[in-house]
DNA sequence: ACATGATTTAAACGTACGTTTAAATCATGT
DNA sequence: ACATGATTTAAACGTACGTTTAAATCATGT
């Protein structure tokens, strides 16, 4: 081996095993072994774990938030030209259709987006700080665009539902598969668009709230 | 000190550092030093770290279940006898009520329902199979209350709705107090009732979906 | 071909962990 | 008061961890 890619498979080792095991049940041996590399090679390249796990979430989350940041840069100036308002579920859209959509992308992408749904659940550790900085932006953007989108919401209850639609997509970043209970007659596969416009359903519907 | 108790603040204080710090980031040391008692003493009244999860586990989700469990009896007999169906927003009442009300029953509760609301984001570890031996019955009756009062969504949508509700539950269960972006006008004291039925709004209005 | 810096390797570092041991201390019933 | 079992204590166990070291090997430019 010895080549100059083992800075990749280490961060794709890493990547999946944080994923599945956790950040601190994971051991740098175990990804230093999935790598095919040496157990040193994490600190010479990375400096230490915590780096790691920072290196991880920077190589795929700061694509995907630009993603995010220029879908919501082109409904909203859209409907600033047409003179009407973002509506509920399209404003969810381009925070939700990317991050579904990297899923298809890889195994890779896969691992990490579980990754970030268990990142959301953490305590307040390295993770979450980590990833914090990267989402702070956004979640304030995204705020404001949905009480555009809402005008009869109060501040107080629209921030809630925010949270709970969160919650909700956090699960299902992190539950993609491994459900315990799964009644037999449902299917589990689906194309990206069906389960965007199935989490929407629900999430949009949510957001408005009781009638 | 040297009490009998020691069972009990062994739990405590495991209990609050399994909730803040999970469940790997938490050394027996530091459970003993919070609950004043002596390293060997985990060991001699649980056996293991582990047990000592499943114990705490144990002692709280048994008494909320049994609560859950009779709600649920309550409300089926009671539209039974009406010869109406469920509505949704009761069904899921009897799940979510009983759980935030805990949390409001003393600082040790509110270290539990975070707890939970963290184990449901963890990988298949420990902590998720005490979790689901518990869980599974209940999950189950949930979902055939919840068929019952929407006879218009097909199982294959109601599943993923329930999972979503699930998914801003367990978020709401983790992030009581922590959130690090909390607008300056929005408040975060409610009673258990609030708490309730703005989750209730929410969900219920998510479960109905999209019109 | 050779020098130079980057990278890999094997070994060891100190530390923290969950668990076990055996003696000391306590609580309890008579 | 004493015996007996429950509990606590201090110390040590072996193991796994993240990190560091220094030598070996590789890649690169001239």
């Amino acid at each position: 081996m010895s080549q100059a890619d083992t800075k990749q498979r280490i961060l794709d080792a890493a990547e999946h095993l944080f994923a599945s095991d956790g950040y601190h049940a994971t051991s740098l041996r175990s990804i230093t072994t999935e790598a095919e590399a040496n157990l040193a090679a994490v600190n010479y390249h990375f400096g230490s774990k915590e780096s790691l796990l920072e290196a991880i979430i920077d190589r795929r989350l700061r694509p995907l938030n630009q993603i995010r940041h220029s879908q919501l840069d082109a409904l909203l100036q859209k409907t600033e030209e047409a003179g009407t308002l973002p509506c509920c579920r399209d404003v969810l859209r381009t925070f939700v259709e990317p991050t579904l959509r990297l899923r298809k992308q890889g195994s890779g992408a896969e691992n990490f987006v579980a990754l970030v749904g268990r990142t959301l659940a953490e305590p307040q550790g390295i993770a979450m700080s980590i990833f914090m900085r990267h989402m702070e932006p956004l979640m304030l953007r995204l705020f404001q665009a949905l009480s555009l989108s809402l005008p009869g919401v109060s501040r107080q209850v629209l921030f809630w539902r925010v949270h709970f639609v969160l919650g909700s997509l956090s699960h299902v970043m992190r539950c993609h598969e491994r459900h315990s209970i799964v009644p037999e007659d449902v299917s589990i596969d689906m194309s990206v668009e069906e389960e965007v416009e199935l989490f929407l359903d629900f999430a949009a519907a949510g957001m408005e709230g009781a009638q």
